[in-house]
DNA sequence: GCTTGACCTGGAGTTCACTCCAACTTGTAG
DNA sequence: CTACAAGTTGGAGTGAACTCCAGGTCAAGC
């Protein structure tokens, strides 16, 4: 699939596609005989992958890392598990602190309210 | 208090400080007859609750107009209170989608123990 | 065969939220 | 009185994550 077709169907802009490539949260996709990319099924799992990490806060230099693990193989899967892991304690710590964010709002909001 | 001694007790830094008050999240700040910053108790409460709303990702723009609002008195009231309950159903739906976007991260936690 | 639209590259520009700097003035401890 | 720490201003610089642009190639419909 062309970098059109794989916009529409991942959600992300074709200049956004060109620059996670650039950086590496993207490998190098093949082109086909006159330069154009050709994306298939597997980089629409790891793009949606990318966009939960990135939806959850980490940033595209941690992603980038995960990314180069990855494209080196089971060797690495303890290294990316252990990645993971740390990335879903602060989000649960995240999520924890908004909730307590949540319920000062909530109290601010019940002060208008009682005017 | 002088700059320094607020930026202790907010925890932002004496650069933040002024570039919060040039952008109006933070009030003019009136000087003393030698023209530092004089902060008092009340703006504690504001920073304190600028954070917050910084914490859940509501953009300075945001929150600048909130507290615009804010100075012109009890008549913006409404529109404030609005704010932030739009403000919290924001915040609602992104804590629903961190706990999707958690459970994700740990089904593939999962995966790599299961190796 | 020609137009139109999608693709390519390298690099410049943008937005947000700071962060740092230079040049200067003021407050405080010894 | 002298250091020197802390304050002032306007403006430049930074890093993250895009976003846009120029100048070119390539493919499909009329």
């Amino acid at each position: 699939m062309n970098i059109g077709q794989f916009a529409q169907r991942s959600g992300v802009s074709t200049d956004t596609l060109r620059y996670y490539e650039k950086i590496g949260v993207l490998r190098r996709i093949g082109r086909n005989p006159s330069g154009h990319r050709q994306f298939d099924a597997s980089d629409l799992d790891w793009i949606a992958f990318v966009l939960r990490l990135k939806a959850t806060g980490m940033p595209l230099a941690d992603i980038r890392r995960y990314a180069e693990l990855r494209s080196q193989g089971t060797a690495t899967a303890g290294e990316r598990q252990a990645l993971l892991e740390a990335h879903a304690r602060d989000l649960e710590a995240r999520i924890a602190e908004d909730r307590r964010h949540l319920a000062g709002i909530h109290a601010k909001i019940d002060f208008y309210k009682r005017r």
